[in-house]
DNA sequence: TTGAAAGCGCTAACAT
DNA sequence: ATGTTAGCGCTTTCAA
C-alpha cells in the first residue's frame, strides 16, 4: 500500500485537505461533525500527519538536542531523564547528543539547531560550539541555548548549575573541620569551568584555614569509576599519604574507595572520602558516601523549561540559575585519627 | 537578518540552487571550482542546508528512536550509549524515548516512525506499540523495528538479547552448586518476557536439582536500588530466611545488599547475593557482586546496526540475535555455612 | 464552516 | 557541468 497522506484522508472524508489539517490542529475551526468524520477516516487507515512536512511549514521541529558528555554517567543520566520528561510534557522530543567530550561532536550536535533539526540546545559543556563574531554568528543570533552545569563563556546565555565554588568550599571545610590537613583532590578536566571553580573553592578554603596545599596530592580523574581507581592508585604512591580525598564526582569517589579497600585502607578510619553529585548509589555503598548533593532532576527540569521558554520567545528573567547544593554527611568521612595507617 | 536559504547561497555564488544542492550532497557532480565557490559562500554566512526540507523530500528523517524504560538505569544507559555511538557513525541521530514503563509513552514514541519523524525504532519493551491486523497495520508493513532485550510477540521482528532462560539456569546452578536450597528470587515485572524466561530458567534449575521453590521467597522488585531495598526488607520478614538471593538486576542486588548490611547480615557469610547485568558498579562494591554479565555495549551496537540495515532495505540474515551472557563469580556468593545467622 | 492555492527549502529527474 | 522545474505533505492566508 502506498504511503497514505492528507489527500487520501481528505478524499475519504469528502472534504478538502485544509479541513483535514484543521480537524487535527484546530478542532475549533471545523464543525464537530466534520471533525469526527475526518478523524474516523484517519483512524480507519492509521493515518498520522507527516511531522516533517508540518515542521518544514511551521519552521518548528519540535525537537531539542541535549549535548552531554556521557549518557552512561549516573549524574548525567539523571539530568537527561528530567530533561526528557519536561520536554515531553511540553510536546517536545529530545535528541541525544552524547559527545564523550569530543568538541567535534559538540559542534555536530549543535549544528542540528542551525539546520532546523532542533529548535534549541541544552549544552552541558564549557565550549561554545559556534563561531561567534568574525563574520559568523553574532551572540544574539545564536539558536536558543541554555548552558547546563558549565559555562561556555557568554553572559548572554542562560545557565543553570550549582555554585561550584561554594560547594567545594563546603566540601573542603567539612574535611578541615574534621581535622584533615593532608587532603588530596581528584579533579575533573581542568578545562571545564566547573572544575576550575571547584579548585578555586578548595584553594580558598585551605588558605582560609591556613593549610598549605600539597600539589602532589592534586590529581586529575576522568569522571568514571576507572578514573577514580587510577587516581587513587597514583595518590597511594606518594610518600606523604593523604588522610582524606575530595573527589569531584561520586563515581570517582567510589572508584577510589574500591582501591583503598583493596589496599587494606579503612574508609573512613584511615582515609576519609567525599564525593560530588549524590548519585543514587552514593547512599547504598559501604560505607555510605559523604558527598555534595546536586539536584540533578531539578537541574534537568530547569534547563528544559528555560530552553522551551526561550524557544517560545520568552526572555528569561535571570541568566544565572543557581541551584542549591547540599553537604550530605554520611559515613565515608571521619575525624583524622593519629593511629591511622598511612 | 532573515533566515538565509539555498537561494541566497545560489545568488551569492552565482549558480542555480540545484548546483548548491549538489555541491553539498554530490560533490562529484559539480566542478571542484564551483563546489569551492559555493562552500565559501555558504561558510561566509554560516549557511547549513535545512534538514527538514531534505528529509521531507527524501522521505528520510535520519533519526531513529530508542524506546527504553529508563535512561537512568545503568544497564539501559550502557545500551543506549552504544546505540547512539553506532547510529552517529552511520549518520543517524537518536531520539530518546524514555518511557518509565508507560505503554502510552511507548506508543507515542513509536508513532514517531509513522509520522516520518523517525525512520526506525529500537524497542526495549515486550509490548507491540502498534495495532496489528484488524484493518490496521499488517505485521509486514510495520516501520523498521528491532526488539532489544524483550520480545514483543512477533517472530517477524528481529530481536537481540541474551538467552534469559539459560542465564537464569546458570545463576541458579551457581547457587545450587554452593549448597543453597533456600533461594530467594527478586524478579522484574512478570509481564516482561525476560522476567518470565528467567523465572522459567530458575524453576527448571531448581527442579533439576530436586529443590522445591518456596513461593514466599519469590518477590517482585522494580529495577532500581530502591526496588532491591524493598524486596530485601520483605524477604527478611519471612520466618524461613533465604541463604541466597538471586536478583534480576544488579541495581536490585545492590539495594538488597545495603539492607542486609544494615540489618547486620554478612554477605556472603550469612546470605549470598547474585545479580544480573554486570553494570560497571558491580565490581566496585564491597563485596564485589557475583552476577550474570550481559554485553550491554554489544547489545546496543547490534540493535542499531540491525535497525540501520533494515532501514537500508537489507533483510536480516537471522531474526534471533542471542548475545553471550557470562556468569561472573566474584565475592558476594559463597557456600552455605551452617553456623550462619538466619 | 469550508475550500483553493501559495508556499516552507530542499532534491532529483530531466533538459541544456 | 549546470540549470529548470515539479513536487515532498503539510499549514495558512484569503476568499467563498
Amino acid at each position: 500500500m502506498a504511503k497514505i497522506g492528507i489527500k487520501d484522508i481528505a478524499a475519504k472524508a469528502g472534504v478538502s485537505i485544509a479541513t483535514v489539517s484543521h480537524a487535527f490542529r484546530n478542532p475549533g475551526r471545523v464543525s464537530e461533525q466534520t471533525r469526527r468524520k475526518v478523524l474516523a477516516a484517519a483512524d480507519e487507515v492509521g493515518y498520522a500527519p507527516n511531522r516533517l512536512a508540518r515542521s518544514l511549514r511551521t519552521a518548528r521541529s519540535g525537537c531539542i538536542v541535549a549535548i552531554i558528555p556521557d549518557v552512561a554517567d549516573n549524574h548525567n543520566s539523571g539530568i537527561i531523564k528530567a530533561i526528557e520528561k519536561t520536554a515531553h510534557a511540553r510536546g517536545y522530543s529530545v535528541l541525544l547528543g552524547d559527545t564523550q567530550g569530543s568538541p567535534q561532536r559538540e559542534r555536530e550536535f549543535a549544528a542540528m539547531a542551525r539546520s532546523g533539526q532542533a529548535d534549541g540546545i541544552i549544552l552541558m559543556s564549557h565550549r561554545m560550539p559556534f563561531r561567534i563574531g568574525e563574520g559568523q554568528l553574532d551572540i544574539d543570533e545564536l539558536p536558543p541555548l541554555v548552558n547546563g552545569c558549565e559555562f561556555a563563556g557568554y553572559d548572554e546565555l542562560p545557565m543553570v548549575g550549582i555554585d561550584d565554588f561554594t560547594a567545594a568550599v563546603d566540601a573542603a571545610n567539612h574535611l578541615i573541620d574534621l581535622g584533615h590537613k593532608d587532603i588530596a583532590l581528584v579533579t575533573g578536566d581542568m578545562a571545564t569551568t566547573s572544575s576550575r571553580r571547584r579548585l578555586d573553592g578548595f584553594s580558598r578554603a585551605m588558605a582560609d584555614a591556613g593549610i598549605e596545599i600539597n600539589d602532589r596530592l592534586v590529581v586529575y580523574g576522568e569522571y568514571t569509576l576507572g578514573g577514580g581507581e587510577a587516581a587513587a592508585r597514583s595518590l597511594l604512591m606518594e610518600k606523604q599519604r593523604p588522610s582524606a580525598i575530595l573527589c569531584f564526582s561520586d563515581e570517582i569517589a567510589l572508584g577510589c574507595m574500591a582501591v583503598l579497600r583493596e589496599r587494606g585502607f579503612d574508609v573512613p578510619g584511615d582515609i576519609s572520602v567525599i564525593g560530588f553529585d549524590n548519585i543514587p548509589f552514593a547512599r547504598y555503598v559501604a560505607p555510605p558516601l559523604t558527598t555534595i548533593a546536586q539536584p540533578a532532576a531539578d537541574i534537568g527540569t530547569t534547563c528544559a523549561a528555560l530552553l522551551l521558554d526561550l524557544i517560545d520567545g520568552k526572555r528569561p528573567d535571570k541568566m544565572r540559575h543557581v541551584m542549591p547544593h547540599e553537604l550530605l554527611v554520611r559515613e565515608s568521612t571521619a575525624p583524622v585519627f593519629d593511629g591511622r595507617r598511612t
